[in-house]
DNA sequence: TCTTGTGAAATGCTTCACAGCA
DNA sequence: TGCTGTGAAGCATTTCACAAGA
């Protein structure tokens, strides 16, 4: 995992990375109300420490006032550049069950720079349904559809024993970036990111900090 | 977030935390077709370093034998017995719409140690009915239902508005350990772990890895 | 000989502390 | 005076390198 993009840009850490749409969305609870914003406040609202957030605007050639703060709307849109979403990013939902299909609902109603344009199955039953009023394509038309609908991140929602199969179909049609439901690891070429929600593992590691077991 | 326990247990490190489910997972395949595994085979499976997971073997007391190996059984039963997953956790879904559904299933059908054994809603269309035979009770009986089932853990699918408010009702009926999908910071008191999944926060941080968007 | 177990070095990220500028 | 911007210090985690034991 590496935080490095295409050439002449600067390198960000991950952990930045992670902490950018965060800001976006408190600055856009704030956009409207006011103009300026400090990094205090930003820690405030956050839960971040100031140093962090000067830190990681610095990453991209901050532009505070000093005795003032960031102006509110020039931050949002740098970091919308920064993450790519200063223009729509064209998403698939691979998988329509249950997770696919609550998913792609969610991701559909939530996000407006990422827009989920395709959902795909290989349940007949399912296939030429919709969602929102997104297709559930058959899973053997991604590639076409993929590259069609210019198709650049893709959500994995398939049973593990299908998941390679589908990346692997995805990557060779353009897709780079993943977000894999499924529990297991995946393959892929250098290039391309694969980000992990895997619900088994999280619960498992959430039983650690379930204290006091001792109770009845 | 501090990876300290119950006293008198060794402290593990949040990050050793997260890989020893990983372990798990290996191990039941490993588990019935051999008896011994070295950190090698280990690393091999899980893409984590050799050294790393003698490292986090060592955090509770390791027990391989050199030139050997570690034995599967005994791993097992030792990971389990640390993540407390060597009795049945009962957890709770709080929220039944589409996303909250998708998990109960889930879990309730990968999981067997952690036992989802209620679910919450306070739309009453849903209440009453059942998921995989696991009742969907209205939000207002959670506190009675949540301590006579002794539940100790809640994924919580509800939306924003309503999460801070089914956290509070939650803690204060003894759940300690919370997988949160609500897209907002919950407050809680510090014995209290709230692990967050935000999907607007992951697809947003992943469009920064989707690369060569100059490409069509 | 093979693999564990572990101090020591390296890395990467966060916090500290303060100089610099509006 | 207030807040940014940033080197330096501090931490946490990973990797290195190798001694020790079956």
């Amino acid at each position: 995992m590496v935080g490095l993009r295409h050439a002449g840009n600067p390198r960000i850490p991950d952990t930045t990375v992670r902490r950018l749409p965060v800001y976006l969305r408190v600055l856009s609870e704030l956009s409207g109300r006011q103009q300026e914003v400090t990094s205090a406040e930003l820690a405030e609202r956050t839960g971040y420490s100031s140093e962090q957030i000067r830190k990681d605007f610095a990453y991209f050639g901050a532009l505070g006032t000093r005795g003032v703060g960031y102006r509110v709307d020039l931050l949002q849109r740098q970091i919308r550049s920064i993450l790519g979403l200063d223009r729509p990013i064209p998403a698939a939902v691979i998988g329509a069950g249950n997770l696919g299909t609550a998913l792609a609902r969610y991701s559909i109603l939530q996000d407006r720079d990422i827009q989920v344009v395709a959902l795909f199955d290989v349940d007949p039953r399912r296939v030429g349904t919709d969602i929102e009023g997104v297709k559930v394509y058959p899973t053997e038309e991604l590639p076409a559809v993929v590259r069609q609908l210019g198709i650049r991140m893709a959500i994995v929602a398939v049973p593990p024993e299908a998941a390679q199969a589908v990346v692997d179909a995805a990557v060779r049609a353009g897709v780079t970036a993943f977000l894999n439901f499924s529990p297991v690891k995946l393959q892929a070429p250098r290039h391309v990111h694969i980000q992990n929600i895997d619900l088994s593992l999280e619960l498992q590691s959430l039983a650690y900090y379930v204290s006091a077991r001792s109770l009845p």
